[in-house]
DNA sequence: CTGAAAGCGCTAACAT
DNA sequence: ATGTTAGCGCTTTCAG
């Protein structure tokens, strides 16, 4: 690989020059330009980045650490960081903390040690690496869920109300026991969804009661189990909301398994939009997240604090809907 | 943030030995380690990326550049890469191309100028970064798509046999009129899909007609666009084989606007399996392509050149297999 | 086993 | 407007 002292060489002035030329900065003279330029071009000259990095302090990357590559709703978000970086000329890695607390204290680690210009974080959960994040300099703001340390801004979804709208709209539509599939406890989604099921219970003067209510992480799999515990008791719910994606799934599995209809014989109302959920019969009723927006509103506040912006740490929360779909039908009588 | 000589003075030696120590290289007295760790706890002490970098001209990152981050076959390649790439203690970062060569070019740009270890990319089309992998050391393999100047190694499906297969079996199930929506031409795995759909039908003996193929991007609103204008048709196609995920989606939901029935009305089968696929009414059946596979080979490929294996370029191709489920059951006659 | 010192490739003062 | 030079923070010979 070509450096810059060759390609100065070849072009006949000073590696100064060169840099100036290629960088766009300071004044050099047209002519030399066109000499520098050409002389890059011809050894396929690309200047190091690990070297300019380190002169300069500073890098033109962003991290974006998400818990679960294979979830729509993370990599909408990702889309939407992307569009506003690359527009503002950073690249941005994405890195898969498969919702695992150790990778992430691993990737947040080799971000901050690359002197990546910020940081986009889903926190896995309690235990995340944004411990590592305190002190040092790097911006960080979180995606999804809160940093416990309250260190930088945060983009929340108001999961709660939308959780308590989507439970009283199955109240509304004439199921009686509700039942509740949220995600492991410690993590804030998980905990709203599940607080804002209460609160649409108690609204419709319904009783809530453990019994239908489950756990599972994020996954298909176990939400399948902690459907077919659900759905297997004596009295078993007559209606869903389940917390993701993924757990829908499940949860559909599981119905079709015991030969329930949703939507018929049980009321289901998921968590997360996506492309396949209206074209299954019956479609699927959502709480739609706002994902894309997530990803541009955080990178945009990103960018704002490593413009220097000496704000306060901010929270701003995006407005969930509910998307009333064929799974959500009033209940036959 | 501290820096290593700020270590060295705390504990009380020089900067190359707080180095050894903390990279376990060359001997260093035992005592001496504890004190320069103790130092380096104390002082929240990270080593410097780039200059670390600069120094030893290598690091320990590869670039996963893909084309689609929402579309399920790339993240499942990309698990199966963190895997393998993860025991071998490298991080990887992924980078969303979008479809879109230049900022494919982009990616790779950054991918080279930060001196990654290695690249695995699964090129936009004809035009792709690939220039800028030329003459660079750096090692790339190829996932799902062959690079066009044949550098490095390549990890490919066996989609054309798959696609004929798939033809084959539509045509068994009773449907006459096979239609089938691909990608865009110059894109390999288009074009053998496509080529395997005519493989299928000359093996069936029934004739191929232009009218009967349509292209789209692989995005869910041009296949929309593409079925209804394949469905619409005076004599239109009894049976549809798609070319991926996205496409599927589109397709379905113009069936569904015409109020076909797939598996009755019109026979499908897509390419790529996906958790949701088994769900719809009735499941589609489909061409499931070992993705994780593909990432984990393609991963151990790359590392292998990294560890400095001389050996040719190689070309590895797995296959896919159909997987029939009742969007292809036999056409009620 | 440890320290001194050179230098990775680049950019930014500073000098001309 | 261009060149000279001093580092950025680290690792690694080379001495001791």
């Amino acid at each position: 690989m070509a450096r810059i002292n060759e390609v100065a060489d070849r072009a006949g002035v000073s590696t100064a020059t060169v840099s100036r030329a290629l960088n766009g900065k300071g004044t050099v003279d047209s002519e030399l330009v066109a000499r520098v330029v050409a002389a890059a071009a011809e050894l396929g000259y690309r200047p190091n980045g690990p070297a300019r990095n380190l002169r300069r302090q500073e890098t033109t990357v962003l991290a974006l650490i998400i818990s679960d590559v294979e979830n729509p709703f993370f990599t909408a978000i990702s889309r939407g960081v992307e569009d506003v970086a690359h527009a503002a000329g950073y690249s941005v890695v994405l890195c898969n903390s498969d919702d695992d607390p150790d990778k992430e204290r691993a990737y947040v680690g080799v971000a901050l040690r690359e002197q990546v210009a910020g940081v986009l974080l889903s926190p896995t959960g309690r235990t995340s690496g944004h411990e590592l994040l305190r002190g040092d300099g790097t911006p960080v703001v979180a995606l999804d869920r809160p940093l416990p340390g309250a260190t930088g801004d945060a983009v929340l979804v108001d999961t709660r109300p939308a959780a308590r709208q989507a439970t009283l709209h199955l109240v509304e539509q004439g199921y009686r026991r509700v039942g509740c599939i949220t995600g492991p406890s410690g993590i804030s989604t998980a905990e709203a969804r599940l607080a804002g099921y209460r609160d649409g219970l108690r609204a419709a003067k319904l009783r809530s009661s453990a019994s239908l209510v489950r756990r599972c992480d994020f996954k298909t799999s176990g939400a399948r189990q902690a459907a077919r515990s659900l759905l297997g008791q004596p009295d078993p719910p007559d209606a869903l909301l389940v917390a993701n994606n993924a757990i829908a799934i499940g949860a559909l599995e599981a119905l079709a398994e015991s030969g329930l209809r949703p939507g018929a014989d049980v009321g289901l109302v998921s968590f997360d939009d996506a492309p396949w959920a209206k074209l299954l019969d019956p479609p699927l009723s959502v709480v739609a997240q706002p994902a894309y927006d997530m990803g541009t509103v955080g990178a945009q506040l990103l960018l704002g604090r490593i413009g220097g912006e000496r704000l306060e740490a901010t929270t701003t929360t995006l407005s969930a809907h509910l998307v009333e779909r064929g799974s959500s039908s009033p209940r036959p009588r």
